[in-house]
RNA sequence: GGGGGCGUAGCUCAGCUGGUUAGAGCGCCUGCCUGUCACGUAGGAGGUCGAGGGUUCGAGCCCCUUCGUCCCCGCCA
């Protein structure tokens, strides 16, 4: 076999009159007859080959004849200039070529389903039957150098600031908590199954007890919920946990983590990346993730409709509820359509319905004399229209709509609106990447069920005393925290429980009597009974991280092997049947699946 | 569990109001071609219109069922 002695990609000038020896696949194949060009490609990049019938054996000349897209050659030949009418700009390999003289056939190909050297749209589920194919495009190969890139930028980081990385169980033990787990039966105890790990929680805590101090880890987390774009039944997670520290520590290191990452294509972070407390989030974006590349807050007239004639806002003012509005600066040029739209893109999330207030582009610029286009500006009296026109600031071409329902509904679809809005006005970001951490967040929420953990339960609580834990609880904060970018969530990480009795005292606060949380979490509440040291952490999306930052639609361009949105692989048909006999060893019967035996 | 989009040649797609033999670009095959780089050129092959059922004189097109795929809601402590 011919053994390479240069990468395709990076040949250049300096490198005429030598012999090198090159392996890749055929991208294209150019026969003119008497003169064949092929265009060698592997991972380092692209390079002409040619086979020149005066200047090469027939032998090779014959074979060259023979080649087609994705052969997998060895050749040898020799480096020369091209002609300066021949030198292609585009290539970063232009300016030479390799002139052919021993050339090998390593393996053959089909025809390709795809064409690997065109980059035009696929089908999904063929893109990913023939990944080894769909993978060899430049564009996917790019984003995995990325990706490691940034995961060996992490753990130089974190290797630098004294992490060590541990490795923790995939198989676990079932917790009704949180998303649905995946499953594995035990042959050796029939009846008795393994999960696997959603994230690895509560070991990472345990290596804080066992003295570790500085915990990392790449680690694969399993949940068996719904797929998304940005969701994968298997992900990837940084997962980071420390000993003795609070929420400025944790997030030092975790703007560490991303500085470097983001170092790696040349982007700087802000330092130190900015915060917001949940509360803030909310009323200011109507979200607990919220994008900050849009302006477009949140502005709340609830107080002044408790008046006014328009009953939905009335009612909704004095029972509760709260009326939130967004000034769309220049809305005007959102079409009737574009508003009816909204007003669905509303209904669909919850809300009853939508308002809006067009004021004319062409009004005057005294506030008293505005014109107004709008179903519901006839309920308000002027000097109520000038006072709301003034809580907005609004001035003539600016929109106006508003939600008016229950503050959650409130919050949430007004939040949903701006970044439909966004969309639809194709507004331009104020900056590629945009962060925020959010912290604060509520330590509890009411559930169908009573009472549930909004992060996990074994989040430290904002109190002074455990008795603080007997008054409103709706009330209690989180030593919670989230890194946003550009609205999406990219981690998330608390302060944890270190001592026992607190821990219990959650809870059993969570319905959870002692003993449940100790069938379920005995050993971890065994340990903070040891000594374990105050810690907290948090992990990071790393698929969602390496999609936002190659710019990618959904994480299955970042992941090697992705499933289906049913949650199926391609290539593999993966999942599958199983035998009789494997089932029965597993002391497993199946009801609904036909068995293949 | 629910809403929406898509499924026609190897790939990407067009196909009007239901009407003759279902088309295009790329790819593929054969011939020609010594300077192309998305080579050119002449010719050719290639179709279960996702599957099943129904309506109709007649279905790629309408209806029902179903499968696959994508996006979203719910779900994802």
């Amino acid at each position: 076999m011919i053994k390479r002695s240069i990468p395709c990609g990076l040949i250049r000038a300096s490198h005429i009159g030598q012999t090198v020896s090159l392996n890749g696949w055929v991208h294209r194949r150019r026969d003119h007859g008497a003169v064949i060009f092929i265009d060698l490609r592997d991972r380092s990049g692209i390079v002409q080959v040619t086979i020149d019938a005066s200047r090469s054996s027939e032998a090779v000349h014959n074979l060259a004849e023979t080649v087609r897209s994705e052969f997998v050659l060895g050749l040898k030949g020799t480096v020369i200039a091209r002609s300066s009418d021949t030198v292609n700009p585009k290539m970063d390999t232009g300016e030479i070529e390799i002139e052919c003289h021993e050339l090998e056939i390593l393996n053959t190909s089909k025809t390709p389903v795809f064409s690997v050297a065109d980059d035009e749209e696929v089908d999904e589920s063929l893109k990913l039957k023939y990944r080894y194919l769909d993978l060899r495009k430049k564009s996917h190969l790019d984003k995995f150098i990325l990706r490691h890139k940034i995961v060996q930028a992490a753990r130089n980081y974190l290797d630098k600031e004294g992490f060590l990385d541990v490795e923790t169980p995939i198989l676990n033990k079932s917790t009704p908590e949180g998303a649905r787990d995946y499953l594995v039966p035990s042959r050796v105890n029939p009846g008795h199954f393994f999960a696997l790990p959603q994230s690895p929680q509560l070991f990472k805590q345990i290596l804080m007890s066992a003295g570790f101090e500085r915990y990392y880890q790449i680690a694969k987390c399993f949940r068996d919920e719904d797929l998304r774009a940005d969701r994968q039944p298997e992900f990837t997670q940084i997962d980071i946990e420390m000993s003795f520290v609070d929420e400025d520590d944790v997030m030092a290191i975790t703007e560490g983590v991303l500085r470097e990452s983001f170092s790696t294509i040349g982007v700087e972070l802000p330092n130190p990346i900015p915060r917001m407390t949940w509360a803030e989030a909310m009323s200011r974006f109507g979200s607990d993730k919220p994008d900050l590349r849009y302006d477009l807050e949140l502005v709340d007239i609830s107080d002044l409709c408790k008046n006014v004639e328009f009953k939905v806002f009335n009612d909704v003012a004095n029972s509760g509820g709260m009326i939130k509005g967004l000034n769309i600066k220049n809305g005007f040029t959102l079409s009737r359509k574009n508003l009816d739209d909204l007003v669905e893109f509303s209904r669909k999330h919850g809300a009853k319905g939508m308002a809006w207030i067009t004021i004319k582009e062409d009004s005057p610029v005294n506030i008293d004399q505005y014109e107004y286009s709008s179903p519901i500006v006839k309920f308000f009296k002027p000097e109520e229209l000038r006072t709301l026109m003034e809580r907005f600031g609004a001035v003539p071409g600016d929109v106006l709509v508003f939600i008016a329902d229950k503050p959650s509904v409130a919050y949430d679809v007004t939040g949903r609106l701006r970044l439909e809005i966004a969309k639809v006005l194709g507004l331009k970001p104020k900056a590629p990447y945009m962060f925020t951490w959010v912290t604060d967040f509520p330590m509890f929420e009411k559930g169908q069920e009573g009472i549930t953990a909004l992060h996990h339960p074994f989040t430290m609580p904002h109190i002074q005393s455990v008795d603080d834990l007997d008054g409103d609880l709706l009330a209690i904060n989180s030593r919670a925290y989230d890194i946003i970018l550009n609205g999406v969530e990219l981690g998330g990480g608390s302060i944890r429980i270190h001592r026992s009795d607190l821990q219990m005292k959650i809870l059993n606060l969570l319905s959870i009597d002692a003993e449940s949380a100790n069938e379920k979490f005995g050993f971890l509440l065994q340990a903070l009974e040891f000594g374990t040291p105050p810690h907290g952490g948090l992990a990071l999306g790393l698929d969602r991280l390496v999609m936002m930052m190659t710019g990618s639609e959904s994480i299955r361009d970042v992941i090697a092997f992705p499933k289906t949105q049913s949650a199926t692989c391609p290539l593999t048909n993966a999942p599958g049947a199983v035998s009789l006999a494997q089932l029965k060893e597993l002391g497993l019967r199946i009801k609904i699946a036909v068995v293949e035996d």
